[in-house]
DNA sequence: ATTCCAAGAATGACATGTCATTCCGCTTTG
DNA sequence: CAAAGCGGAATGACATGTCATTCTTGGAAT
């Protein structure tokens, strides 16, 4: 199995997918060549075919390594861990602060998701979005269960809502410093949980 | 002024538009050529040219349109009427309608915001959220110096996380029928004013 | 250990196609 | 009959993807 020459052709691989997720973030997917991607590398661009069918091809496969880094984050938790509603809010206060610590770590993965992965492929970003959602409708489902989240609370719209709210933080994230972005954390946990009405 | 001439100048200007806007909604930004715009009206893509600049001018002017008609629906309440919070729960959900019937008045312009605005000028996409944002920060001060609403809140952020529920609104308007939509705005709402936590 | 050799990796010139933009002859209008 | 408007062929820039050719590499033979 693992010749050098296979592990070589692996890291190769591996090194065009970043250098591209680099170059689709920097210069928009549209505006970013196969040439690009190789000058980038030192490689002719002739090379790149032999590790990618074509653009498409690659630009999937950026955006599927994407998807999974964010995926890691989103569903590190349990669904049906918590009991009440606090043990919930610390699940929720730790999933934001790892979406926004992963917007520090790897800004441009989520730079792409943002604003090129809509270039790339709508469809399959509505599908991951959908995902993240289901998996966010078990939490909500868990706490109607045990009786901490509100009863009338309608699953699936809600969880959907949730997702964009959790995805606009990590937006917001990227072009702002870690106090705003911990202090947006902060607000859209209480949006959340609380609600806007004074009681 | 309004001689003949400039009166027809300005009608075509308009339909120019008005087809691009449906192009690029249709195909894409930059699967859009001229060419299918001049075509999709039976014009000679030179003509285009008498008419605007260049792509990017017309670009920058669908969008602009686009941004209007939404603003139109957006901020069309007044941030300081409501005393109660069932005044504003009702202008919240005046406002998500409109937004939803904008989705069923003008898909082509809402799928061009979600989908393609962020290719054209994303600059001026965030630029035009903060706006939004800031419009919505008004009603919530208002609520918050009424004594209707949290007065911990934080307004600046959560005025941009509600912003992101909203537009979130509009794009699943766009992908579901009437009923889902309206039941995404009653949980949307809910959410919002109520939060997720029992009581 | 050194030389040799085949497999396959890398290269970049090139064919091809696509557009945005320009240009110029023709038509309509005033 | 000028002038303005129009159409669409022509142009040039540029990106993708192919392929004949040139390296590299790592094992086999001496």
């Amino acid at each position: 199995m693992g010749t050098r020459a296979q592990e070589r052709a692996a890291l190769r691989r591996e090194e065009i997918l970043e250098a591209a997720e680099r170059a689709f973030a920097r210069n928009g997917f549209h505006a970013t060549g196969i040439a690009d991607i190789a000058a980038d590398l030192g490689i002719g661009h002739g090379t790149f075919y032999r590790y990618f069918k074509n653009k498409h091809d690659i630009a999937i496969s950026v955006a599927e390594r994407v998807f999974s880094k964010l995926a890691e984050v989103a569903m590190s938790e349990d669904p049906t861990q918590a009991n009440t509603v606090d043990e919930y809010r610390a699940q929720t206060e730790r999933i934001l602060g790892g979406m926004l610590a992963l917007s520090r770590s790897h800004p441009v993965a989520v730079r792409l998701f943002h604003e090129q992965l809509v270039s790339i492929d709508v469809e399959r970003l509505s599908t991951i979005l959908e995902t993240y959602a289901a998996f966010t409708a078990l939490f909500l489902q868990n706490g109607i269960d045990k009786g901490f989240l509100r009863a009338n609370i309608d699953v699936q719209p809600t969880s959907e809502a949730l997702v964009a709210l959790i995805f606009e933080g990590t937006r917001r994230a990227l072009r702002t410093d870690d106090d705003e972005a911990r202090r947006w954390a902060t607000a859209g946990v209480r949006l959340m949980f609380d609600g806007v009405t004074a009681r």
